[in-house]
DNA sequence: CTTATCTGCGTATAGCATAAACAGAGTATG
DNA sequence: CATACTCTGTTTATGCTATACGCAGATAAG
């Protein structure tokens, strides 16, 4: 489990809020963690996550790796604080008076800082990640897009959760369809899979791929005639939706 | 990029579809793909997935090291044929011909294969792994359930990745709740965070926080007063509600 | 001034994935 | 049948990575 300090909060936590008061003996800091946080996530932003090791980032910033460990207790805080950092939202935004709108653009607010980092996407989220600032951040907005919703609290909860992992999932469709140019099976190779996958064992799933390209993620996806943006919008709307008929079963007003 | 054979194919597809012939010559294997897939899950389920190494796999075989390099190029070709066993799809479902009850049923089959094994979460989806046999078959499966929905193809697959992103974010909350319990911050914790996390800053959340108790996930999420099955529910029927109105949309069709 | 604490560095350790080479087992070919 | 070829599993080695530990020096507290 991860560090804590001693009032017991994850030091991540303590960190991210600024609540980690810096040493007052000892010799002057040639680091902070503002600094190395901001080297590990230009390196993540330019090679990947992998890239990010103990060794680059000192390196990066002109120390030696073990320097590291006197502003973070292990890499997986250097994680946690990135990911936090990454995920950034504006502190002030007006969202529109209609909540469905509103919630479409926070979606997009959410949207725009995965697009922005995507390789946030292969960090794990867990139970430290929710009390981190910007997460908390994100959360109050996305209630706030909701509050004339007729929803029970912790249904609202789901909905920020529904909607953000549609968010996430698209961005990570989208990186997936860049990286799919990359994979390029020859015909024998796609001779070899035709006979294995047949509309006898796949009736439904065969016609679709050959109306289409074939693509990526771990449910098969057809290459977005429409692009994939309508898709994305297509899976908010659903969501949106299915919302406007639970208000109206509520409220016995129409939408 | 993944090993490809000399088809082109990756080889953990070839491999997948049992396309990839064993050698003629030589001494017999003292191996196999399937058990060497078998062990590495066992470890993943019992250990979690940090604890399969390379190392520990063979061990476990009663072999060394470098013998399963014999059968599979790298540790992620490994991982790539893991994560597809694991999630495996029955060859035959009869799924009810409403295509509402059809599709959850659908998504119930996707969540407990996750739930069987849940560190699957943790590994890439990729290019490659829309091609593997169970996510082919999953795929199939979820268009059967849609056939009588008049959508687009891309947008039956569209909706099959809305739905598995719902139970995979689902079932990863799930483990994080489980998680949860481990944190467990003192008082002192808790009254330097709502210094922070104050209702002038995030109006919003601080009442739903202090309506219930914090707990989880990149976007912070009450405890469920209902459990966690009814916002699983919950969200599943604004998707299925979402494509109600659809359907009447493009049908004019009253559901 | 003395003591305590902190900083950054150098050295070391353990774990992990994988390359390369070797000896032997089994098949294909002439 | 003998020879050549291919494959199997093992051993040894390499490089990378995270992190422990100890040292010398810088700075603040008492």
């Amino acid at each position: 489990m991860a560090e804590t300090t001693e009032t017991g909060l994850p030091r991540a936590v303590a960190i991210a809020w600024g609540m980690h008061e810096a040493p007052q003996r000892g010799p002057n800091r040639g680091l902070s963690h503002e600094r190395i946080v901001a080297a590990a996530i230009e390196i993540a932003d330019a090679e990947g996550l992998a890239a990010v090791t103990m060794q680059a980032v000192a390196k990066s910033l002109g120390f030696t790796t073990m320097s590291l460990y006197r502003y973070v207790s292990s890499k997986d805080e250097l994680l946690q604080l990135m990911q936090d950092t990454a995920l950034s939202v504006p502190e002030k935004v007006r969202l529109p008076a209609d909540w469905q709108e509103a919630l479409r653009m926070w979606a997009g607010i959410v949207r725009e800082a995965y697009r922005a980092h995507p390789w946030v996407l292969a960090l794990p989220r867990g139970p430290v990640s929710i009390l981190m600032p910007n997460s908390v951040r994100a959360a109050d907005l996305g209630l706030s897009a909701m509050k004339d919703l007729p929803l029970e609290d912790d249904e609202k909860i789901g909905v920020i959760l529904v909607i953000s992992q549609h968010v996430a999932a698209w961005v990570e469709l989208e990186q997936n369809l860049a990286a799919a140019d990359i994979i390029a099976i020859p015909a024998e190779g796609v001779q070899l899979l035709s006979e294995v996958i047949t509309p006898e064992r796949f009736p439904h799933l065969v016609p679709v791929m050959e109306s289409g390209n074939y693509i990526v993620d771990e449910v098969p996806v057809v290459e977005m005639n429409n692009g994939i943006e309508a898709e994305y919008d297509l899976g908010l709307d659903l969501i949106i939706s299915g919302l406007e008929v639970l208000e109206q079963q509520r409220t016995g007003k129409q939408t």
